[in-house]
DNA sequence: GTCTATATTTGGATAGAC
DNA sequence: GTCTATCCAAATATAGAC
């Protein structure tokens, strides 16, 4: 089973560097050659670029699946919103060189006449939306929804201007105010 | 002087279709299809498209400083800072379709592995930041540079929710929060 | 299943007539 | 200053040998 293989490490290889480059920027021939296959027989598994990148897309909602999976090993909801804002706050270094994975797909995808791709980001995006709200339900808050899209909206606009600026350490003062908001949240006054 | 004119043209074309479409997938031919001059035509005016980005670019810079100059008319910082927001989210079925001109420019050309026009990109967020700095200083308030990136770090957040949601709806709410949140900041509790 | 060679298309950029 | 025709490079995708 090389083929089975060769089909993962392309769609790792495709993650990484859709993220790093940008999809309009990438080539085929660039994934190929970080997946070390040659470039004809990528074809072979994927039959378009198109498909390259919904791969790439799967295997990002792969990594989110996993941390929230994680997360949800803590008892308190509370806690496992603070441990995703950590987790964030850990990936610093990257999202200063290359933004959020998934955000700035979307914001590349969402400029296509062609609106197939960018429902799937949507989607992804909505996946994350909803475990928190999930978390904010469980703690009982009004609006669980609305908080949800303001934790993960701040996430996302942290990450922007973290890369715009190339500055890590607004992530950092960031995902503290982040902290705070949601222990005020909770903080019952 | 119709030459002025076809620059000028050109570069509002440019501004225009750049937002929607984004840098990669603009080719020279539709923005000169809509700036209605004929391709060849257009390198006389711009030698090549990362000048044309640049103008781009200014002419967003432009719109910025109109906005502000009109928003320090305003003797109160906090009703400039409101004013900015309710500006921002009378934008936003613009945003919906295709999220913030400068946001998305930055994702984008953050993603190059040349640095000269994504320099230029986070030069034009500070002046909005600094902008901000100014009247949250103004206002007597501690870490302004720190809550001028949280206005703004939830500006580009919303957006980019509001267009990969497409859901203008996001940005009403969440500007409300953010309206609110400037309150709390100076009820002086 | 694998890989090389190549067909095809697109789009940035230029030459040169007017 | 204006515009047409075209060059050329890059990149997606395919053909077909192995």
């Amino acid at each position: 089973m090389r083929g089975v293989d060769k089909r993962r490490r392309l769609t790792a290889a495709a993650a990484q560097v859709l993220h790093r480059q940008g999809v309009e920027r990438t080539t085929i021939a660039d994934i190929a050659k970080t997946a070390d296959v040659p470039v004809g027989n990528v074809y072979y598994y994927f039959k378009t670029k198109d498909e390259l990148v919904q791969a790439a897309l799967s295997e990002h909602e792969g990594s989110l699946a996993e941390l929230t999976a994680e997360l949800d090993k803590l008892p308190d909801p509370l806690d496992r919103l603070k441990a995703l804002v950590e987790a964030w706050v850990s990936q610093r270094d990257t999202a200063a060189r290359y933004g959020c994975p998934t955000g700035t797909l979307a914001a590349e995808l969402d400029k296509r006449a062609d609106g197939t791709l960018d429902r799937e980001v949507g989607r992804v995006i909505r996946v994350l939306l909803d475990w928190a709200e999930d978390q904010f339900r469980a703690l009982g808050l009004p609006d669980p929804g609305d908080l949800a899209v303001t934790l993960v909206a701040g996430y996302q606009g942290m990450s922007l201007l973290t890369n715009a600026l190339r500055d890590p350490d607004i992530m950092t003062r960031e995902g503290d105010r982040l902290i705070r908001w949601l222990d005020t949240l909770t903080s019952g006054t």
